[in-house]
DNA sequence: ATATAAGCGAGACGGTACGTCACGTCTTTGT
DNA sequence: ACAAAGACGTGACGTACCGTCTCGCTTATAT
C-alpha cells in the first residue's frame, strides 16, 4: 500500500515550503504584519511569487499556514488533579499566544475572521482541537471523581482562554506576567467546576466539527 | 476665555461629520470591514475624501472615532452587591462587544494594534476608563466590607473581559448566549474575589503609560 | 458654444501626458519596442502607472497613441502636376516610416492588429485619412486633365505605400535610399494611372468597413 | 561517411514534431497569434513544453520554424515572357501572404525583426531566396532581349512585394482581389523595367549574402 | 542481457510584466 | 476657507507566460 504515489510532474520542493515559511517568520520580525508583503516573502525566501501562490490561495491562506502550523496544541499530560491539568493547559495557551506577538495575532485573527474559509478552517483544526483537550481533561476529572457532570465545554474555554488572550492580546500587558494569570486563571476556573457553575452542554453549540475531535 | 472660536473662514459642517459616521457604519454592513474603503466611505457620504482627510489623518484613525464613539463606558450603577456591580458590568461590556460585530471588532483591533498612536489613544480612552470603573467598583466593595483590600484591577479586567471577548470574538459563539456567560463571568469573578485568590497591585503596571515605570 | 468645460474636481495635468510620450519614445530609444514596458515608462516619465492607465486602458493603446500621434498626415501641397503630387507624398510616406524605425513599426502594426479597436482606430485615423488625401490628389489630376477618371484610391494606396514599406519593414533595406525609391513609386504608379492600368472603384472598399465587401 | 549517426540514446519522434506544428497552427486559429502561448502549444500537442524547448530555443524560433515552413519558395517556371514571369511570382506572392492570416504575419514579422538570430535567418532562407528568384527571372528577360540590363534586384522585389504586402496586411483589404492586384503589379513592374525605369545594382547592396544564392 | 544515454509527459521553479485597487495628497471649481 | 470631485504618486495584489529544471518512465544503441 503507497502513500500518495506523486501522479507525475516534478514534485514540489520541501525546501520552497521551508524558505517561504522561514521568510514569513522573517519579514513579520523585521517589518511587522502590516508590512508582510508576498513581494517581500518571495524576495527573502529566494523564491518566486507563483511557487507561493502555488502552494496558497492568498496571501491570508499563506500566513495562516504557517503562523498556525507552530500553534498546534498538544494533547495533555494527566497531572492527577483537575487543577494540575487545567493549570497546565493555561500555561500552555499563555506560551502560545505570547509567541507570535500581540501585533501578528491581532492582524492574523482579522485576517481570518474576513475569509469564510480560513475562518472555518481555524475553527476546525484549532479551536476544536482545544476544546477536544478541554473535554478529554473534563472527562477524566469525572472519573476521578472530581466532577459530577461535564459542563459546557465551550463555556469552559471561553473562561480559560478570554482572560490570557484579553491580558496579553487586547490589554497588552506584561507578557512575563502571563503565567502567573495562567495560573490564577487554572485556579479561578477550578473552583467554578467544582462548585457546579457550570451548566452542561444542553444546547449543543460545537464549534463546528464536534465528531472530527475524540477520534484523533 | 472662549472656547474654539473659529479662527476665519468657512466653519466646517456638522453634517459632514454626520454623514462619514454613517457612511462608516453604512458600508461596513455592506461590505464588512474589509471592505471599508475611504473612496466608498466617501461616495456612500455624498462627501469629498478630503473632507474625510480633514478631520481623520488616516482611514484607521476615521473608523476608530467613528465606530468607538458608540463604544464610550458609562459610569456604573451602585446595585448594592459586588456581585451586583460585577454583573451589570459584565453585561454591559457584552452588550458593547455584540454590537459591532466580530468581523469588525477584530478588523479595528488589528488596526489599533498597527499604529502606536491609536494604541495609546485606545489603551486611555478605553481601556483606562473601563479599568476606572472596576477600580471604584472595587472600593465600593471594600467600603461595603466584601472585600478587605483591593486586588489589582488589570487582573480583574482581564478575568472580566476576556471570557465575553473570547466567546464573541474568537470563538464565534452563540452571541444570545452571551448574557447567560455575562452572569457566570461575574459569580465567578466574584468568587475569586471574595476568596481573595487575587494579588493586590503591588507591581504599579498602568494602562496608559508603561514608560512611567519607576524602575527606569 | 463651449469646448468641453471641465465637470468638476481636479483636471488632468497636460504635463503628465507630456511625460508619458517623451518616455515612451526614451525607453523604445533604450530598450527597443520589446522592452517597452509600463513600469518602465511610469518610472521614467516620474509618474504613477495608474496615470498611465487612467489616460489608456491598455499598453498597446498607449503606445498606439504615443507613436501614432506624429505620423499625422498632412494636407498635400498643390504641386501643378499628378507625379510632382505623388512624389510628394511617397516622399512624405518615406520620411514618416523612416521615423520610428523599423523595430518600432512592426512590433505596433502586430499590437494594432491584435486589438480590434486599435484596428479599427488605426484603419480610421490613419489609412483613411491617407486614402483621402491620395483621392484629393488623383481629383485633382482629373481636373487637370491628366486622368480621364478616377481609380480605385486604395489600389494607388496599396501601389503607393507598399514598395517604401516593404523596403523599410519587411526587407529592412538601406533607409538613405528610400527617397530614391519614393521618387521611382511616384514615376512607376503616375505611368500606371495614365496608362489607365488602374480599374474605378467599382466594388466599395472602404478601409473602415471591411465587411462591407460583397465578394466575402 | 554516414549522415549524423545517432549517438546514443533514444532518438526523437518525429509525431511530436507534427504535433508541435498542427498545435501551432491550431492554437493560432483559435487564438490568434497573441494567444500563442507555449503551454497552450504543448496542452494542444499533447506534448511536454521540454520537448518544445528540446527543438526551438525561443517560442518566437518555434513559431517562425512551423509557420515559415509552409512559406517556401519554389522556383519560377519560364512563361516565356517577362509579364508572365512577373504574373506568376507575384500571384505565387499573394498566395503566401493570404495563407496564414493578416494578424499572424504582422506578429511573426515583429517577432524576427525583434530577435538579430532569427531576423539573418529570415532573411536569408526568405528574402534571399525570392531575390534570387527575381534575379534569376531577370536574366532571362535579358537573354530574352526584353532587358537590356540587369536592374537592382531589391527595388524590383519591394516593387513587387509591397503593393501585395500593404494590401493584406497593412491595409487589410479583401483578400479576395490579391489576384487582381497581383497582375496589375506585374503589369506596371514589367511597364517599369522595359522603360527602363529602374538603375541597375551600383551600390551592392544584398540582402544578406549573396553568393549564396545563385551557386544553388 | 544489461548498461548507458537520451527522449518523453507532466508540472514545479525563479523571474518579469501585466492591469487593478486602495491609500493619502493635491488641485481644480463652486459657495 | 470649506465643500465635492477627481487626478496624482506609491506600492501591493493576484495572474499569466517565459524558459529551465526535475521527476519517473520509455526506447533506442553499445557493450
Amino acid at each position: 500500500m503507497a502513500t500518495s504515489k506523486h501522479a507525475g510532474g516534478r514534485p514540489r520542493e520541501q525546501r520552497v515550503d521551508t524558505a517561504i515559511a522561514a521568510a514569513v517568520r522573517a519579514v513579520i520580525g523585521e517589518s511587522g504584519y502590516a508590512g508582510l508583503t508576498v513581494d517581500a516573502v518571495a524576495a527573502t525566501a529566494g523564491v518566486g511569487k507563483a511557487s507561493i501562490y502555488r502552494r496558497y490561495a492568498t496571501k491570508q491562506e499563506m500566513t495562516f499556514a504557517v503562523l498556525l502550523h507552530d500553534l498546534r496544541e498538544e494533547s495533555p499530560a494527566d497531572t492527577g488533579t483537575l487543577h494540575g491539568d487545567l493549570s497546565a493547559l493555561t500555561e500552555q495557551i499563555a506560551e502560545q499566544l505570547r509567541g507570535p506577538g500581540a501585533g501578528t495575532l491581532t492582524g492574523l485573527l482579522a485576517d481570518i475572521r474576513a475569509d469564510p474559509e480560513l475562518r472555518t478552517r481555524f475553527a476546525e483544526t484549532f479551536l476544536a482541537v482545544e476544546r477536544g483537550i478541554i473535554t478529554t481533561l473534563l472527562d477524566r476529572a469525572i472519573t476521578r471523581g472530581e466532577l459530577t457532570h461535564r459542563p459546557d465545554a465551550a463555556l469552559v474555554q471561553a473562561l480559560l482562554l478570554g482572560p490570557l488572550f484579553a491580558w496579553l492580546i487586547v490589554l497588552d500587558e506584561d507578557s512575563a506576567r502571563a503565567t502567573e494569570l495562567a495560573h490564577l486563571v487554572a485556579t479561578v476556573a477550578t473552583n467554578a467546576l467544582t462548585a457546579n457553575l457550570l451548566p452542561t452542554e444542553t444546547w449543543s453549540t460545537p464549534v463546528t466539527a464536534p465528531d472530527a475531535v475524540p477520534g484523533r
